[in-house]
DNA sequence: CTGAAAGCGCTAACAT
DNA sequence: ATGTTAGCGCTTTCAG
């Protein structure tokens, strides 16, 4: 393994100036700058990025906590991240937490010891269950919720919610169930408001009966089916929204195993817009998030506060669509 | 920033009985154990990994190339190796190559320049089209095929193509399709052999038109279902296995919306068991592969390698399952 | 534009 | 069991 004193030695210069002419060409000569490159290839340098980062006191790696890898949806915020951080030299570590505190905390000790510069965070803030903000730590949070009380970056929740809940009170439906995530978990709170502002707009009063928890996986989507199943038929809501598309996929395995026809009986709207969605049977009507610009938009703000530049703003909210397909209907009494 | 001549000041030791205290206790007296931990609490003492890994030579990093980190069987992988991975201490720097080789080189060169000790590849080995093996780069190859000139974990992927075919046939179907990857993909190659070499033994002759080409899509599938619309009827085959979920999913789309019914008409048969086959509609039947197990076994084998030591075997092979459910059913002609 | 030299924070001989 | 000390490979003043 050669080193700079062997480039040097080699080029016939002195240390500086080969590491000038890798981190600063311009304030070389060009005949000192061919003699090294020359150099380079002769002894087959490569810089030893871990004495170069130590040197420099920086990492070039953030890390993302991700609640789990699998989601579909996280995994597509994830690649935006490491698109616009590979893109600027940055290298991505993976922390996925699997809902664990210990392990997010885990993770977070790569940046209080410097193996990372920064942290991405795709758990939505949770007052009294938050390991951020943290001093000395350098944070933005990716698709979280409303008052987040460090750099975000996300949708409006709130107003998606009402949306699609506006869209099925149009469709003439009355009576519209929701299948939540965990009920402290923000994106529950947030979304719960959208919908029951919209139901309350409407005149209409909602019902505790109409509100499902889950905790945003297909197991717990199938879940929530049953629940609404064992509502008398008249009572039971003819439309639903999910919190996220991969509840209301395992909702509506939930519904067609009980007969219950999606979406001739059952309309059923997603959120999110994974890929699967467009597939699923009958193809999800939701809300797209934008995850891979989320992703890509969080990136770029750690990267500005590595930098040690300020924000434009600190709760940057990006677009959704409304996204119809077949799987939300008019209401057919 | 304190560093550990802080701590051996308020201490009252040197830096080395610090620096062993932290990295070997047993070799330290609890006296001097007991000042340090009390000097390191007061002065907020945080070690500088970057300096720790540089002088030790190692980055207790790994990298891992995905070729596409939303594709939910390798995010399942990955989260396997990152179990093993964070319990040995290690990071693992997400490389998603987006099936571009210049991300892999990229990514391969912060092995070349010592921020990562390692790599796995989850890309299977391509002869004339692969980074690897290379020299001085430690690597292993995870859910790939056969041949790999380098350390390996996989399953038999064409007893398990064989092995779906073999119950197709066994359900009386006579004319069975198949999806592929694309043509020059090692899976593509392993499985077809499976799925070749099963109807041989049936004394069926293979024929071209029941081979359409994917790219393991969901996308590319929906497009194979069409290939498969155009052959007339009595041609055309009654059953097709697909080289994995996502277009087993896709053609499933596609057969339903030229009104051809899945399973009665058609039966399918997907590969991977990602967690959305099972909510599918019919839900499907599909070859298991141990996704997390496959990553886990990887980051083990990668490890020993990292410190030196040898290898049991270094073409590991995983047992698959065979998970029958409903998008396959016997011929009705 | 270039070179000499002083470390960055830590580990690992080596000596005691 | 503990301390002294010499670097690891690189960047970065500071002179020239």
């Amino acid at each position: 393994m050669s080193n700079i004193r062997d480039v040097a030695k080699v080029a016939g210069v002195s240390i500086a100036t080969v590491s000038r002419a890798l981190s600063a060409p311009e304030t070389v000569s060009k005949k000192s700058l061919k003699k090294v490159h020359d150099a380079i290839e002769q002894v087959q340098y490569k810089p030893n990025m871990l004495a170069r980062n130590f040197r420099r006191h920086r990492a070039f790696t953030i890390v993302v906590l991700v609640p789990n890898m699998a989601n579909t949806f996280f995994a597509t915020v994830v690649r935006g991240i490491e698109d616009v951080m590979q893109q600027h030299g940055f290298g991505v570590l993976l922390g996925d937490t699997r809902d664990q505190r210990k392990r997010e905390e885990e993770y977070l000790k790569l940046v209080e010891t410097r193996q990372a510069d920064g942290v991405i965070q795709l758990r939505p803030y949770w007052e009294g269950d938050s390991i951020l903000p943290k001093d000395d730590i350098i944070a933005v949070n990716a698709a979280g919720c409303e008052d987040t009380p460090y750099p975000c970056v996300r949708i409006d929740n709130a107003g998606a919610a009402k949306t699609a809940t506006d869209y099925l009170l149009s469709l003439g439906h009355k009576r519209i169930g929701v299948i939540t995530g965990l009920s402290e978990n923000p994106h529950t709170i947030d979304r719960l408001k959208g919908y029951r502002q919209s139901l309350e707009n409407a005149g209409i009063d909602s019902c505790e009966e109409w509100v499902a928890e889950g905790e945003f996986t297909m197991w717990s989507g199938l879940n929530a089916a049953q629940h609404f199943i064992r509502i008398p038929k008249e009572e039971r809501p003819t439309a639903i929204l999910s919190m996220n598309d991969e509840m209301a996929i395992g909702a509506i395995k939930g519904f067609r195993a009980a007969g219950i026809k999606v979406p001739q009986e059952m309309s059923i709207i997603g959120f999110d817009d994974i890929e699967v969605s467009r597939y699923a049977e009958p193809a999800l009507t939701t809300i797209a998030q934008p995850a891979e610009e989320i992703g890509k938009a969080a990136a770029n703000m750690l990267l500005r506060l590595i930098e040690g530049k300020e924000l434009r703003q600190s709760d940057y909210i990006l677009p959704y669509e409304f996204v119809v397909r077949s799987s939300s209907v008019p209401f057919s009494g």
